[in-house]
DNA sequence: GATTTTATAGAACTAAGGTACTATAGACAT
DNA sequence: ATGTCTATAGTACCTTAGTTCTATAAAATC
């Protein structure tokens, strides 16, 4: 299968339209799930697969866009696609820019849907993958302890180990026992790999200043 | 100077815009070139330093959002604010999703474009940077041989010389000679150094598939 | 045709990285 | 109190990286 987990979740107060969109995105293969409110949407068991959120603007009680808020809060979330009856130029810009994939005014055609879904799905499955390559890499970073956290952001930079031993006040055969440690916690066997694992978790290399 | 090199290009038909706006932004120390349609901006000498483009979207000839697809095709440009009279949903969002960075409707006022061009110049400014940066990889990854290349390619997954000799069919020695060019022309000492560079230049690590 | 660039490689050497084994000392937990 | 974790360090050893000198051969350039 291959949209295996893939999922789409339409938040609209309007029975017609939870009704019709299942309807027309179950003929695709996605898999969907209805709620009539934010709040009912937010108090959901949260899904950790890929997918996207298909969210009506005028909600009772949080709005789309204060939904969406909520959201951008997390560090993953599913894209989003608004739909609204009677779109304004302001909110749709605002919206896009924090990152909506679309936003159609009602009422749309199937195939301007399924596009729009299409596309979010396909930024959803990139955001899962980055998304998972960075907390698999922050794991690795964590098992480190300070110290040896302290000497990979040098490690790095490409100094050598008596530059590092130097900056840090330690003897040359410290560095080497804390780069041993940190390449065996981390589970490579090389620099090029660390400074790979370390921009996937945003450590900053430590660069010293030129005195 | 603070915004040193920063230039507001303003591109509209209607004259009234073309003297009023520059008086806004002036007090404002931004430099302002204005235009009345998207071929004489075209057509004027290249800027390559920071700044922003406030874009009408109805000229004649070329439209404002012809214009912007033109500009996208250059691997660096100016931020886009677009102005227009009577906006519509769908041509802003899609202006927004190409990477405008507002989508302001007459009549705004002064406040809400200062800010649109600010964030513009703002996001200008990045955006150089990262260009920069990336075009002076390039040209240091441009000095290296077909070869050589090849031989960095196989350096930045963090191989061993005879892991590669061995790849490549060709004695350790050969790869460390190969090392020694690659670092020379490129002017690092160090392999995260060799890292970073080539990522800027997007070159990719080749890997060898595990058989 | 002569010169330069590129790719190759051996021999010999220095420097740097990495790994034992051993050892001390403070912090923290059971 | 006893054990574990962390940070430190010396000695000794092996592996890997990098350079120098020499050398060959094909390709490109002048």
């Amino acid at each position: 299968m291959i949209r295996e987990n893939e999922k789409i979740f339409v938040i609209d107060d309007d029975e017609s339209v939870r009704r019709s969109l299942p309807l027309l995105l179950k003929t695709m293969d996605y898999e969907v799930e209805t709620f009539s409110s934010s709040e009912e949407f937010l108090n959901s068991k949260q899904f950790n697969g890929s997918g996207c959120i298909i969210l009506d603007i005028n909600l009772e009680g949080k709005s789309g866009l204060e939904l969406q808020d909520e959201l951008l809060k997390n560090p993953y979330h599913l894209p989003i696609i608004f739909i609204t009856g009677k779109g304004k130029v302001p909110e749709s810009v605002q919206a896009v820019k924090k990152g909506a994939v679309d936003f159609l005014q009602k009422p749309f055609d199937d195939e301007q849907l399924l596009k729009a879904v299409e596309e979010a799905v396909a930024k959803s499955r990139n955001w899962k993958k980055e998304f998972d390559e960075q907390m698999e890499a922050k794991d690795k970073i964590d098992k480190l302890t300070q110290r040896e956290l302290e000497v990979l952001k040098y490690v790095i930079t490409g100094m050598l180990n008596k530059q590092i031993a130097n900056e840090l006040n330690i003897a040359e055969h410290t560095v080497k026992i804390h780069r041993g440690k940190i390449t065996e916690k981390i589970g490579v066997k090389s620099v090029a790999e660390l400074v790979r694992i370390a921009e996937q978790a945003g450590i900053q290399p430590l660069y010293t200043k030129i005195s």
